[in-house]
RNA sequence: GGCGCAGUAGCCAAGUGGUAAGGCAAUGGUCUGCAACACCAGUAUGCGCCAGUUCAAAUCUGGCCUGCGCCUCCA
């Protein structure tokens, strides 16, 4: 049962109906991640409303083909004084090769992502295994007269461009330049918004990773991979493009001059961006030092998937706040949508398939109206409080999960982090077991003063126990 | 200075002109010795502010206020 997709289009500013160029197969794009440090969950925010975005499509029985690159060179930093490129920069910190430290940190970012449920795209580049193609759209790019050699780099001149503005809405006349203080000015551009393609002229003397290129030996600009690897991998017509806001200008701006400037028509039909998770200092960034990251919450004692359900609740279009008590109050949540899950009989009765599709198209609904994924899981409440036979409820649950991916049908999944859970050793274990005996013949007896002595006795070893009507359990924090 | 996103109970949040969904927390209750779990109940005369349109506005229009982001590192 296809239905439409309306979105929020950043080119045209408004919620649009989408339209596949190739139905029912979907191209999608996103920009991945800079691998020189491990993404903190802000970063993530964005990669779990993509893959919401992506299984969302699916579910609506598209067929999405997904692209994501990863950075491992040339971008960069500005976090030190006198800039380095970022790469190179955490090879030095962590006494690494580039190369070795951009391995590490893609490695670590597909950790975060599968712990996440956050799937990982088909086709994943690595900007450094293709810059053949980058020189040879350059190249391209030059002989169209739409880019220019000046101090030994080679520019994008935007003043070729009648639009060059269109995604952002800005004015040249009112941008800023230099507006971070950090920011050098550079006299080789003809004009402001000018970027460069390719660097032969580093300002940065350490900078490891070269290429030959008939411009001289140098590094490719930090925009030019996103369009190559993307009409490379997805050809010249692309559905979805998406990011961070923070990429809307200058980055997708310049991915769009370059692209359609090679291409001779328009490339990309809808931009897909995902607001700031932000902290009570403002938007959480690598350069402020302390960062979170997925580690960090597990260590804390949550369980990933309750970051996913934070992050599920709001809209991605929505500035979200992050705060451990919010944190908190999801991981209760995440911890009683798993037990009500877990209670469900899913042999009791035969699916109700009238009842499953009308639930399952309420779900569809949500998720086509711009990921409506707050809407979405009230249709997964509505279910489990619905009058439906157990077997519906779980088949309703389990194909929701398609999308949500929350493990919620998954039996060892729980709120809290299992990297947290310390193991009990044999010794300990026979003394718990023991005491819990003792304390189990007490309450029979009726000497609760006993029982609640043993019951504080095993906490101040770190185990909590629950009388349930199964018998005690207990667990070690 | 320009451009963009947002502002609904303690927190997250739905709502797209017809009289405020849902979740978490807190509160009261039921249940088992007590905890915990589970279940039940009620919880915004109010939707950043001020005008306007309308029989009717959180929803439309105009103005303003606040927060966040971008303007060559960033998701």
């Amino acid at each position: 049962m296809r239905k439409t997709l309306h979105i929020y289009n950043t080119l045209s500013k408004k919620v649009e109906d989408f339209k596949a160029h190739d139905d029912p197969i979907v191209r999608m794009y996103t920009c991945g991640p800079t691998v020189y440090h491990y993404a903190h969950i802000g970063n993530l925010r964005s990669y779990i409303m993509e893959d919401v975005l992506e299984k969302a499509l699916n579910y609506d029985d598209y067929k999405v083909k997904r692209v994501m690159n990863i950075t491992d060179v040339g971008h960069l930093t500005s976090d030190a004084d006198e800039g380095e490129d970022k790469m190179v920069k955490g090879a030095e910190r962590e006494h690494k090769t580039v190369m070795e430290i951009a391995k590490f940190y893609e490695n670590a970012f597909f950790d975060d992502c599968r712990k996440l449920n956050i799937k990982k795209p088909e086709t994943v580049v690595p900007a450094t295994s293709m810059v053949d193609e980058f020189i040879r759209v350059i190249g391209v790019l030059i002989d169209k007269g739409y880019a220019y050699k000046a101090g030994g780099n080679i520019y994008f001149d935007t003043a070729k461009l009648d639009n060059y503005y269109v995604l952002s809405n800005q004015k040249e006349k009112e941008l800023l330049e230099g507006v971070r203080d950090d920011v050098e000015v550079d006299s080789n551009k003809k004009n402001k918004t000018d970027f460069v393609l390719w660097f032969t002229k580093s300002k940065f003397e350490n900078q490891q990773l070269k290429w030959d290129s008939p411009w001289g030996t140098g590094y490719p600009g930090w925009h030019i991979e996103c369009s190559c690897i993307s009409m490379k991998n997805l050809g010249e017509y692309l559905d979805i493009h998406c990011g961070g806001v923070d990429n809307i200008f200058p980055h997708h701006t310049n991915e769009i001059a370059q692209s359609e400037a090679y291409l001779g028509h328009k490339w990309c039909n809808y931009w897909f961006h995902v607001q700031h998770l932000n902290d009570q200092t403002g938007k959480m960034s690598k350069s402020k030092g302390d960062f979170l990251t997925v580690s960090v919450l597990e260590e804390k004692g949550y369980n990933p998937l309750c970051y996913r359900l934070f992050c599920l609740q709001s809209h991605y279009r929505k500035p979200l706040l992050f705060t451990f008590d919010a944190l908190d109050n999801v991981k209760n949540q995440y911890s009683k949508l798993l037990s009500r899950v877990a209670s469900l009989n899913k042999a009791q009765g035969g699916i109700d398939h009238d009842q499953f599709n009308v639930y399952k198209s309420r779900f569809l609904d949500a998720l086509m109206n711009d990921l409506n994924t707050s809407d979405a899981l009230t249709v997964l409440y509505d279910v489990l409080k619905s009058p439906l036979n157990d077997a519906t409820k779980y088949a309703l649950v389990e194909d929701f999960d398609k999308v949500l991916s929350l493990s919620l049908t998954a039996e060892d999944t729980r709120a809290h982090s299992p990297a947290a859970e310390k193991q009990a050793d044999d010794d300990l274990k026979t003394f718990v077991e023991e005491k819990l005996k003792e304390r189990t013949d007490a309450r029979k007896a009726r000497d609760f003063a006993k029982a609640d002595a043993i019951r504080d006795e095993l906490a101040a070893h770190g185990v909590t126990i629950k009388d349930t009507r199964e018998g005690t359990t207990w667990t070690l924090q």
